[in-house]
DNA sequence: TTTT
DNA sequence: TTTT
C-alpha cells in the first residue's frame, strides 16, 4: 500500500552499469549506511550495506557521476526478490528500486575523478511514481544463481519481466 | 548516516513473541506490502513481503494487539544482519526495526478476536529514535541457522550482543 | 534536494474539488494528525492541521472517494507558496502537494455513505514524480486574498503559473 | 497518527539559538530546498523555504556546527502553531520539529569558518521520538507576536507549555 | 526576509 | 475554521 525508503550513505564501490537483453539500463549499487548508535561491546559493524537499483535514465546517470565512496541520497521503495540457487533452494534478495538520487558530493570534494561538478547534483526517475522493479522469475539460466550477480554476461532477465 | 522506511500492509499472519535469554522481549512479523503497479504479464507476485522487527514494550505492545490481516503502518529503519549457515555460507537476512507502529484496523473492523478496541491504536518505541536492533554475532548456535526461526527454543542472542 | 512528507491522520472535512481557468483539477483537504505525545497541562491542541493539495487525476479520485473523518495516508512533499493580502502584506501559505493518496477506510467501515468500497483504495498521481505544485503568481484578483480560499468563483489561477 | 518529514538543503542563514526562561535551548533556522523541476515560464522560486526548530541537545549542536549555505538533511514532523497578532487575528505558522539532522557538509569544504571538522557530522534528538515541539499558548507578550521571531529577549514562551 |  |  505504501512503501517509501530514504537513505543516506557512501558507495562501497563503483556503480555497476548492464542491460537487459532488450535494452533497458539497470544500475546496482550498494550504500553503506552508519548505524545511529555505536555497537557498545564489540565495536565492529557499525553500517548496513544496502543494496540499490536505479533503472533507465536513472540508471545511466548513477552510473556516469556515482563513485565509490561517494555521499549520496537515495529514495525509493523496499523489493524482495527471490530465484532458486543451483540447489534448487529459494534465495530472497531484498533492495532499494531507487526513484530519486542525489549526488551529495561533486566529484572535486574529495575524490578527483571526472571533469567539473559542482554542488550537489540531482537526477530523478522519469517515469512516474515508483520508477519500476525486477521482476522476479528468470528462467533458463543454467546456473541458476542470482541474475544480478556480474558474471560478465547480460543480465538473465526476460524482459517480460520487467513491470513497466 | 539516514535510514528511514515507512510502510503501510497487512500481516501475513499472527505475530511472533520471543524473549532473549536475558529477557528482552522480541517480536517479529511480515508485512504483505502491496506494489504500486500491476505485473502486466503473470498477474503473480503483486506484493512485497517485509520483515519487521520490534524490541521491548513495542515488541509486547504488537504481539497484544496485531493479529495475521490488519492493515499496519510501520516506520523504522532498514538492518541488514547476517549469519552462518549449516553449510559455513554466508546468509544476509534484511528486515526492518521498528520504533514506530500504528493499528490501522481495530479488531472489531473485520476481524473478530479480543475484546473492544474501536478506532487506532498506537504505539512507540520508548528509548529514543532507532529502537535498538539485532545484534549480527550469535555464537555458540550448534544448527547455525537464522537464531530468529522459530523452533520453539529461546532466540540464541547473547545479550550482549544487543547494541541498547 | 529532496522533500518528502508522509502523514497518516483524518479528513476534517470533506474534500473540495474545484478547477483552473482552464481545466485542471485542484483538491484540497485537512489533515488532522494527532501528535505522538500527550500535552501534559492544558489536554487542548493535540492535532495538528495539516493542508493538503492534490492536482489532476488524483484530485478527481481524492475528491470522489475521501470524506470527513476518514483515516487516510498522504505522500508529498512540502510546498511554501504565498500571495499578497489585501493590506498589501505578504502571506505564507505551507501546504502537502501529495502525489499518492491511500484511502485507509472503506466507505462502508463506520461511515455509511456512497455506495460500495471494501477494503482500503489507493490513489497515486500519474504523471512522475512529484505531481505538480500551485504556482505562486496569481494575478488580477481584485481582492487579493489566497486565491484558494473557496468564493464559489473559479480558483485565480493563471494556467501558466502551472508548473506542469 | 504518523506526522514524518525528511528534507535535504541548504541553510538561508546562520541558525538562532535562543533560551526560554526556564533556559531550554531552541534553534531555529531555514532550509532551502529546490524543487524536483523548473518552473517553465517564470524562472523564478524554484525553492521551497521551510522553517526548522530544534530543541535541547540537537539545537546546541545545530547552532554550534551548522552555517549559512550549508547543505543539511533534517528528519522530524510538521507542526502547525497558531498565535493572534497585534490585529487579533490568528496568525499560523508551519514549522519542522526536528529530531535529527544530518550535516552533509563539513566546515572546510567550501565554507571556511570553525576549526577542523571532516565528513559529515550526525546530530540526533536525544529523548525518544518526536523531540519535543513548541507549545501554543504563549500568553502574557503585549505585543501579541510571534513570539519566536528574535526581538533581542528571550522567547516568551512559558516552561509549563513545552510539551515535554 | 532567503541557499548553491 | 478542525478529525476519531
Amino acid at each position: 500500500m505504501l512503501n517509501r525508503v530514504i537513505l543516506i550513505g557512501r558507495l562501497t564501490r563503483d556503480p555497476e552499469l548492464r542491460y537487459t537483453p532488450a535494452g533497458v539500463a539497470v544500475t546496482q549499487f550498494t550504500l553503506a549506511v552508519d548505524r545511529p548508535f555505536s555497537n557498545s561491546q564489540t565495536r565492529e559493524r557499525e553500517a548496513d550495506f544496502i543494496n540499490i537499483v536505479t533503472w533507465r535514465q536513472l540508471a545511466e546517470t548513477c552510473a556516469n557521476y556515482l563513485r565509490k565512496g561517494r555521499l549520496t541520497a537515495v529514495e525509493g521503495r523496499i523489493q524482495v526478490r527471490n530465484y532458486d540457487n543451483n540447489e534448487g533452494k529459494k534465495v530472497y534478495v531484498t533492495e532499494i528500486v531507487a526513484d530519486n538520487v542525489r549526488f551529495l558530493e561533486s566529484s572535486n570534494s574529495g575524490n578527483r575523478e571526472e571533469g567539473s561538478g559542482a554542488g550537489s547534483y540531482n537526477a530523478n526517475a522519469s517515469q512516474g511514481s515508483g520508477g519500476g522493479g525486477g521482476g522476479n522469475r528468470y528462467g533458463g539460466s543454467r546456473e541458476q544463481q542470482d541474475p544480478f550477480i556480474d558474471d560478465g554476461k547480460p543480465i538473465d532477465i526476460s524482459d517480460d519481466d520487467l513491470p513497466f
